[in-house]
DNA sequence: AATTGATTTGACCGATAAGTCTAAACAAGC
DNA sequence: GCTTGTTTAGACTTATCGGTCAAATCAATT
């Protein structure tokens, strides 16, 4: 008899991600949610338990979508150097083209871990793990087809890369421009070569 | 006639860097710095513009000491290759020995830039760039000395080293041991030799 | 069309933020 | 020891925060 809800879930996440991925956490108010997603605060606090439930399921969306996403792409290629060529190529690309510079979700988040619950931490941390274990798995294939030199050491330099690609994320926030983050990505090119 | 401060302003500003580095400039409330800095409200607004000002005078004390003494020491023992190993091996050790793992002041504060006034966003982008240009420096001092290879592109390779020293620090706040930020620290000293 | 009951709405709440202001505290000059 | 003028203390102001709630709204069932 009652009435279905007249929003989409996942739409309102989905504007949530985006205020939340260009402020940051604290930043956002509920009145920011409210304008950007377009319901009111009750209707909000009705469908999420609150403003960090919010916040988490607006980082999980970003994990699927984007990181598991790239990975999966990069991995399906099944060529490690270009694999490594194409998501450094990416990132830069993704620096560029966004004018708020947002950066990544994830790593910006990093950097403001303990102003999260429990869940929200964990979900960071194990992005990150599975980032690198990314880097590593292709690291290793490359060096079995003999595309990597045997004597890099896959763990160290899963390691690096992954430090590499923050590095150019958050540089990709402040004055570097293309050229400056080509380089790194270059950099990055011959850690494994 | 009148009568002397009772505080010492130099203190003032080193109590509320630590409080600014940890927490942040917005987590971080008046009150905050009421508490850690010992002097009262009233005080602290007659001292200083506000908590902006405080927040710039606090990064400005961070970024000479630390930055700037650092790169002045590195400088001075006039061996980029030492001066390179001397410089990761801080930044790990750094990383390690801080409990609160606060990570680099300057650079948490790139990453919330927006929240700030013009004169800290220059502040920050300047001490960036001045860091790659040590960078930058160390490598044709070390090429010169036929310590580093001539191939390697100097500033290319500048930047990269920054963009590891950026991951680490972002490395050492996060779930990553001494084992992980030493094998990144090896894999950076591998891009100059 | 009347009933029904969850959704929606926007006013409301207590807490806390940054910043202001007045009155008390104080040391130096008389 | 009184006057003087700055520092200090902490109550106060205004705004905004996250979150709540009761009343109005609406579509499906009857």
């Amino acid at each position: 008899m009652p009435w279905e809800k007249s929003f989409d879930e996942k739409d309102v996440i989905d504007k949530a991600m985006h205020v939340f991925w260009e402020k940051g956490y604290t930043a956002t108010s509920i009145s920011d949610l409210t304008t950007a997603t377009g319901i009111q605060r009750g209707s909000l606090y009705n469908a999420f338990a609150g403003k960090q439930d919010l916040f988490l399921k607006s980082l999980l969306k970003y994990d699927i979508e984007q990181r598991c996403t790239l990975t999966k792409q990069l991995e399906a290629m099944d060529d490690p150097l270009k694999a490594f060529s194409v998501l450094f190529e990416a990132i830069v690309q993704q620096a560029l083209e966004d004018p708020q510079k947002k950066g990544c979700f994830l790593i910006n988040t990093s950097l403001t871990l303990s102003e999260h619950d429990e869940q929200t931490q964990q979900l960071v941390t194990a992005a990150v793990k599975e980032f690198t274990q990314f880097f590593e798995r292709q690291i290793k294939l490359g060096q079995k087809r003999d595309q990597i030199p045997a004597t890099v050491s896959a763990r160290a330099t899963a390691r690096a890369l992954f430090a590499l690609v923050v590095g150019m994320r958050v540089m990709g926030r402040g004055g570097f421009d293309k050229a400056a983050l080509q380089q790194v990505a270059k950099q990055a090119m011959r850690l494994i070569s």
